[in-house]
RNA sequence: GGCCCGUUGGUCUAGCGGCAGGACACAAGGUUCUCAGCCUUGCGGCGCGGGUUCGAUUCCCGCACGGGUCACCA
């Protein structure tokens, strides 16, 4: 029985890389009948937890990556916050000390500090000579005597391998020597991350750790602890990191700044910012970005999507297929065949199946995705605006590839009177375009005659009354679509008349031409 | 700096000793009332040096480069 687990701190948002690695757990809980688990690693003393970890849970369930055991849904192995276990680690610390395999250590932090330094000048690597490591009580009380307090401290072997068997990367092998003496509980009685860790995949029975590489360094100090405890080694699976867009360092939050200078990075960037602020949105600046799994739900990102372009983030089934389901990643997906090397977070590929997914979507589904973003913007007060971004949803299709895109349309939902010509095309298409005025006004003249008014009665007034002219259609339709629409650019001329009706279009033409006349 | 990991077009990748394939992006053409889309075509790659072999992207060694990690953080 497999049970995988991710264990992210509490640290107020869900990253684009900590999705895959949660990911790559799940996908092997789930294929497998398996049980996937969140633990919560808060043992750094955070004070709003339940703040900082509620975007993450909200995050994986928008996601559709849900939990056998942990936060909220509770599990026959719990508490599942790291703080709450804290007995099961002391515990383990004390065992560790009573076997040898830990000791007190009286040294303080400045001494400490100083023997670095001085390893440093010397360009030796640092070796702690466990000059105030306490062998008895009574060595123990002396320190205490000079105002000392005792950290706990792994007694790491100094000779010998520490061999790692790791499904991705093969066999890995570490001197012991190169490993510290690291401390595994605080002055304070409190334990630190590594113990804790050990202890809990230990109690909350993980078969399979799979996390990021750069975890790997910290695996032999991980195996000594375990083993020393006498536990099994877990299988370890370490995943090659997700990359920044563009380069081959770690993608991390904070460096946001820089990433706006990779072009794709910043035109998504970009294309969230106008969403969110057409859509009026209330977004936090903190994370409003990329590289947060809240950005791509806030501007209408499917979840599919995301996984899928994540999936494909340092895993191919054939290097051939792309395209997979929940259920068939669920089915398909396997360790062994994940990269080994670091894999850049593309935003113009992510886009690309975004696009494909939101294309597919039946009518219903997509008009249900937009509907909040038309509502948001102000658009939607009755049941015919319903219909309308219903009608403008059917006609925009492939344009529409976020469910934010929809506020691209806004020519179809605003006051005749609030429409922003763009004043290129206004000049190009009507102003310099010879004859265009003398059309849209006789074009205009006919509205009335047109019923009922749809796309194919208004496409075939359009081309009889071009045929009468005698000019090609489209010296009249680029004309009026700047006329009524304000742009160059849009869906069908058609449906965009049908959208706006007789009254809309007859008035938008004479503004334009009253505009352009001025 | 020590230790560890990695290196196939701009990006994600396939490849298990025999003509380097797919996807995204990019470019050109076609289609449509514009745009998007779609179709066709194109551009572009095995980090370097040795070795083994008839033959190396593939196996071995070295180097270079990139990255990760070295806390009383997780």
């Amino acid at each position: 029985m497999i049970r995988t687990r991710f264990a992210p701190s509490p640290t107020g948002y869900l990253h684009i890389g900590g999705v895959r690695t949660a990911l790559f757990n799940w996908l092997l809980a789930r294929q497998s009948g398996g049980s996937f688990v969140l633990r919560i690693d808060d043992t750094d003393a955070q004070r709003n937890v339940s703040e900082a970890l509620q975007p993450i849970l909200d995050g994986f369930r928008w996601l559709g990556i849900d939990w056998d055991e942990g936060p909220d849904v509770g599990g026959t192995h719990a508490p599942y916050y790291q703080s709450q276990r804290a007995e099961s680690h002391v515990a383990a610390a004390e065992r560790l000390l009573a076997s040898g395999h830990a000791y007190r250590d009286y040294a303080r932090p400045e001494e400490l500090q100083q023997l670095r330094q001085q390893a440093e000048r010397d360009k030796v690597a640092f070796v702690y000579d466990r000059r105030w490591m306490a062998t008895d009580d009574e060595q123990a009380r002396r320190f205490e005597a000079e105002g000392r307090v005792a950290v706990v401290r792994l007694k790491m072997p100094r000779q010998g391998d520490c061999v790692i068997d790791d499904l991705i990367r093969g066999e890995v092998r570490v001197a012991w020597a190169s490993e510290q003496d690291h401390v595994i509980r605080r002055a304070d009685g409190t334990c630190l991350y590594h113990l804790a860790s050990v202890v809990d995949d230990h109690d909350l029975e993980i078969t399979h750790v799979v996390r990021a590489e750069e975890h790997l360094p910290n695996t032999p100090r991980q195996v000594f602890i375990l083993e020393s405890l006498g536990y099994q080694r877990p299988v370890y699976a370490h995943l090659p990191y997700v990359a920044e867009p563009g380069g081959t360092a770690k993608l991390s939050k904070r460096k946001l700044k820089q990433y706006l200078k990779n072009q794709d990075f910043a035109a998504l960037m970009r294309h969230g910012e106008s969403i969110a602020e057409r859509a009026n949105l209330e977004i936090d600046s903190d994370t409003f970005n990329p590289v947060i799994v809240d950005f791509y739900r806030e501007i209408g990102f499917l979840p599919e999507a995301i996984l899928n372009y994540l999936l494909l983030v340092g895993w191919a089934l054939d290097g051939e297929r792309e395209r997979f389901t929940v259920d068939e990643m669920t089915q398909l997906f396997s360790l062994d065949r994940v990269t080994k090397s670091p894999a850049s977070f593309d935003p113009q590929k992510l886009l690309s199946f975004q696009a494909e997914r939101m294309a597919e979507l039946p009518i219903d589904e997509r008009v249900k995705l937009v509907l909040p973003f038309a509502e948001k913007a102000g658009w939607v007060t009755s049941e015919a605006d319903r219909q309308r971004v219903r009608a403008v949803t059917a006609a925009a299709g492939e344009r529409i590839r976020v469910a934010g895109d929809i506020l691209d349309f806004d020519f179809c939902f605003i006051a005749d009177d609030q429409l922003n010509y763009d004043a290129k095309a206004f000049q190009k298409r009507i102003v310099g375009a010879s004859g265009a005025i003398e059309l849209l006004n006789g074009f205009a003249a006919r509205i009335d005659s047109i019923q009922p008014w749809n796309a194919a009665t208004t496409e075939a007034s359009l081309k009889q009354y071009c045929a009468e002219q005698e000019v090609g259609i489209g010296q009249i339709i680029h004309a009026l679509r700047v006329a009524v629409t304000g742009t160059a650019v849009g869906f069908g001329m058609f449906d965009t008349l049908e959208i706006l009706g007789p009254a809309a279009v007859r008035t938008r033409i004479a503004a334009a031409v009253a505009k352009a006349q001025n």
